[in-house]
DNA sequence: ACCGGCCATCGCCAACGGCGATGGCGGCCT
DNA sequence: AGGCCGCCATCGCCGTTGGCGATGGCCGGT
């Protein structure tokens, strides 16, 4: 290992400042100090990571590729220090929970609060991701638990059903199927609709389950949060499909109306998973018992 | 940030051999170096990771905690140490790639030269196969990227969407269809055909779709690239099925006419596949960015 | 043409960190 | 029981690393 995190907080904080001393202001050094690292740096693996010129500095295709890890790096390295500051002030455990977006708000918010009131020695990290991100990450031991609706075939983890979480049409008052109590999704295909993360699992059953009815799913609205989908439908801009907790937060505030899907795949098991119960630490093991014990 | 790469792999080493003394060889250092690095790491958070004893060390439940944690930084800062040796060196390395006959006469030129100019040091290979053939190739690694139109069932690599291809009917101007803007693929079967590697995939879908149709395809003349399928229709030996794209280049200079098929499976979408994002080259993973980025 | 901002280089020096020797501790074998 | 061995902590020594400040070259804007 020919470099240190130092090397990486100034390349970092060089690339994004666009100049060496302004990186070395913010890292509390001198530009000398800067330079000659990032020189060193480029010089212990012959490759150039920086363009210079007279008004700053630039990232070469190397340099830009390398940004990414270097952040990667740092901000693993972060929580380990965060960890281990925590341990100082008495803490007694630490669980990284990496969960998809439908857990995170429907369920995780009163299961997290319950929990971290009965355990507060124990610090809970959690990080929105796709449930195949998520598998993985539990995989290669970056998280310790992971909360997901369905483990990629082939996993070796271990999953725990967790939750049902039924999807529901999110549609306006104003649209054909707001006067029904439940609808199928191929009624719905006639319309645009508003669509969550590309390649998380809700957009994946939808996909699927457009092609199965041979009809294309008109996507023209892409966001990020169950918000904004709401807010994307008040609009007029499309219908949704979304769990129906999340709905209910939405459909008083915005007027909204949510209609029930009669496809199978419309009610999903959400499910907890995890390497092995025994490579659990103990304040996993906690969180796990709580998650499962809790009624739903 | 109060500790370093090389506090980790110590604290790593440390653990895993159960032994600072052991780490230590391990480490190339010696047994007081370790020590006290690990010492300092402990007094610099006020915490202890380390249970000593007259035998060896063994983790406290923070340092279990925290073991997971080193690992996983030490994973990310050894795999940026490999994409910047692999900038160094590797950059000249070559990138593999197999596509097939669609692949390589519609999208790849452009795409390629686009790559080639960005990054001139790098050196792609590239070679014209079957679709089974290269999904094979990738997974035995003699192959770093793989373009086909479809994965073989079963296969674990990782199928990225690519482009569109669409499938047109290739006939003389004085064939019945060539009046029409588009016809069935049934509507074809009369004629004798002109076909391409008998392995190939867009072989493969054209006997199922006469066998769909419950009639023969009268298969008399095989060739193995797109100029060779034309000039056989040209010379009045039978119709052929080629990429529209391929089609456009010759349809003007041998005085040809493109027929669109109404038949769903004309559609194909090309895709890039690859065992994993992770064990990719850098170079590798350029080219793929570079492909999945361009606008189609 | 000057000035200001930028980066690279150089010499200086302090501090960090590795090294080897020493000592204390506990278990194990004889 | 006594000596021995392997373990870890501590200490002083010293080489190397790395920060600092000054200097100089380069370029662009005023």
């Amino acid at each position: 290992m020919r470099f240190d995190l130092k090397d990486l907080e100034l390349f970092v904080a060089a690339t994004e400042a666009g100049s060496i001393a302004k990186a070395a202001e913010r890292c509390h050094t001198v530009a000398s100090a800067v330079s000659k690292r990032l020189s060193d740096l480029e010089a212990a693996y012959g490759t150039a990571l920086l363009l210079r010129s007279s008004k700053g500095i630039a990232p070469t295709a190397a340099g830009l590729a390398l940004l990414g890890r270097a952040r990667a790096v740092l901000h693993q390295a972060g929580q380990l220090e965060q960890e281990l500051r925590g341990y100082s002030k008495g803490l007694r455990g630490r669980v990284r929970v990496f969960a998809n977006i439908s857990a995170i708000v429907e369920f995780l918010p009163s299961a997290l609060a319950s929990f971290l009131a009965a355990h507060p020695e124990i610090e809970v990290e959690l990080e929105e991701r796709v449930s195949t991100d998520i598998a993985e990450a539990v995989a290669e031991s970056r998280a310790d638990l992971g909360i997901l609706s369905e483990l990629p075939s082939g996993s070796k983890l271990v999953a725990i059903p967790f939750r049902e979480d039924e999807l529901v049409l999110l549609v306006r008052p104003d649209h054909t199927l707001a006067a029904r109590g439940s609808a199928g999704f191929g009624e719905a295909l006639d319309s645009d609709f508003v669509g969550l993360h590309t390649d998380g699992a809700l957009h994946y059953l939808m996909l699927r389950a457009a092609a199965e009815a041979g009809r294309p799913l008109k996507l023209k609205i892409q966001v990020t949060s169950f918000d904004a989908v709401c807010a994307m439908v008040a609009a007029g801009l499309g219908i949704g499909v979304i769990p129906r907790a999340a709905a209910a937060a939405y459909t008083a505030s915005l007027g909204l109306v949510a209609v029930a899907l009669e496809d199978a795949w419309s009610k999903r098991r959400l499910h907890i998973c995890l390497r092995s119960k025994e490579s659990l630490s103990a304040a996993s093991r906690l969180l796990l018992d709580h998650l499962t014990g809790l009624p739903s």
